[in-house]
DNA sequence: TACGTGACTTTGG
DNA sequence: CCCAAAGCCACGT
């Protein structure tokens, strides 16, 4: 036990612990697991695509979504689960936005 | 061990 | 608004 977690395991964990109606940006997961720098090992992660992993909650600092020819689709999904969206077709991050001490901290 | 790759972020034009 | 380049880190081969 206590080994090092694999930057790519941490972050399975972490989105896996976004509730529904949140969303978090590539760069602050990675923040939370300790590297600023690793945004890119987050999406990288997310490009596996596991099913049990609702990756459609991670998305880019700017509120669009990425994961290509997939994104358009996730995007229906974060509709149905309440997440607000702007007139641009992108995430109202901004509303919200998964923080530390929000519903995921039940 | 080294190189290549990438679902990011930031800055600048 | 769009586009481009640089910096960054971890995993796969």
């Amino acid at each position: 036990m206590a080994e090092a977690p694999s930057l790519f395991a941490s972050v399975y964990a972490l989105v896996a612990q976004i509730p529904p109606g949140f969303v978090a940006s590539y760069g602050q997961l990675a923040r939370m697991l300790g590297a600023p720098r690793a945004a890119r090992q987050v999406g990288w992660a997310m490009r596996c695509c596991p099913d049990e992993l609702p990756w459609q909650r991670v998305i880019r600092e700017d509120g669009t979504i990425a994961g290509g020819e997939y994104a358009p689709l996730r995007r229906a999904m974060l509709e149905a689960e309440g997440v607000p969206f702007t007139q641009d077709g992108r995430v109202a991050i901004d509303r919200c936005r998964w923080q530390p001490g929000e519903a995921g901290l039940v």
